[in-house]
DNA sequence: TAAAAAGGAATGAACGTTCATTCCGGAAGG
DNA sequence: CCTTCCGGAATGAACGTTCATTCCTTTTTA
């Protein structure tokens, strides 16, 4: 096995282990089992386990991004923009159930309150679409004018929500209740 | 310290510390220390932690209900009664930051996703107001028809969020600000 | 004084991490 | 061309720590 395929696997391994079973609930030894690989040798590409789960988190972000800006036209109106990227979301989230709950881990734990915390306040000046959509939408008068961080809450809290009933089994998603749940946000944020 | 004094400073003091560092930051030996109480008493009260976790968010629910439907009039309009009801869970909620920390803990974790299931589809007929509510709302097509978990998310996912950003020190909310979430969260819901 | 309750040290399991050792591909030497 | 040697990658048993739980002693209660 080349280096990199090794690298792989192990991310490979901790993510469909966190995600099935939490963080406290994979350890490293697991991981490396499920990896086919020896304990020790995830601290050869690791410094530890925090780093670890930072890493996978960051290279779930870079894969994500792409895949949900795919197609979006800036030019055009706020409410498709909008209703584009909360739908490719939707997506994401339905065709990848690993990378879903692993984010969830994620956010529901004090990396995520950092990493909201960066996001919101920080200097760092990302790349960051829904900002930048959402701050436009309230100038142009098209949004309610609440604070970003509560339009965050009112868009995205559902689709987290759904996506997660979803990939639990609660409900069935389809093309058509996604159009809708997505337009539900929509009137939420919308003036 | 009567017995039952002793049971509540057991439960005061894990509700204080599984709030402020999880369940997994929040060993037995500390909860009974900052309960004043030996380690081995805890066990007096509770099989075990699993026991006491799930017996505690039984509590907080018992406790909590009351204060949130304190005043609600089922004869009022649907759109009144969804927003007297949310206001008064969001309130609930920034008054006491504990039982709002437990809770999300409680339903990021397997308690949780399990209890979920229950509500849902348990056979037990809960008086759930917001079930009610919703179904009703539904069948007078004052609100979207979505299947009611749908519902649940677009009504809560928000709150929720708005609620913990607010614990956390991301935004800061009175009255008029509460008051235009759950609008927006009605907005969302509604025909 | 007998029974019940409380206490906290002891226990054993589980964890993240380390480190002495093994393994392996290729360079050096004959 | 074969053998020996070398260095870094990989390994997994072992370590120290942490935790839930137990167990036996001490204290309180009736």
């Amino acid at each position: 096995m080349a280096k990199l395929d090794k690298r792989d696997e192990i991310v490979r391994a901790a993510l469909e282990l966190i995600a099935e079973h939490g963080f406290h609930g994979a350890p490293m030894a697991m991981i490396a089992g499920r990896a086919g690989v020896g304990a020790g040798t995830i601290y050869r590409y690791f410094e530890n386990k925090d780093v670890m789960i930072t890493e996978l988190f960051r290279e779930l972000e870079e894969r994500s991004y792409p895949l949900i800006k795919e197609g979006y036209a800036p030019d055009k109106p706020h409410r498709e923009r909008f209703i584009h990227l909360n739908t490719a979301l939707m997506h994401y989230f339905i065709g990848n159930p690993l990378d879903y709950r692993f984010i969830e881990q994620f956010f529901n734990s004090p990396y995520g309150v950092a990493h909201r915390r960066d996001k919101l306040f920080g200097t760092k000046e990302g790349c960051d679409v829904f900002k930048e959509l959402f701050e436009e939408g309230i100038s142009q008068q098209v949004m309610k004018d609440l604070p970003i961080v509560i339009l965050f809450d009112l868009a995205f809290g559902p689709i987290l929500g759904v996506a997660r009933d979803h990939i639990l089994g609660f409900i069935v998603l389809d093309d058509a209740l996604i159009a809708r749940t997505v337009e539900a946000c929509w009137d939420a944020i919308k003036r």
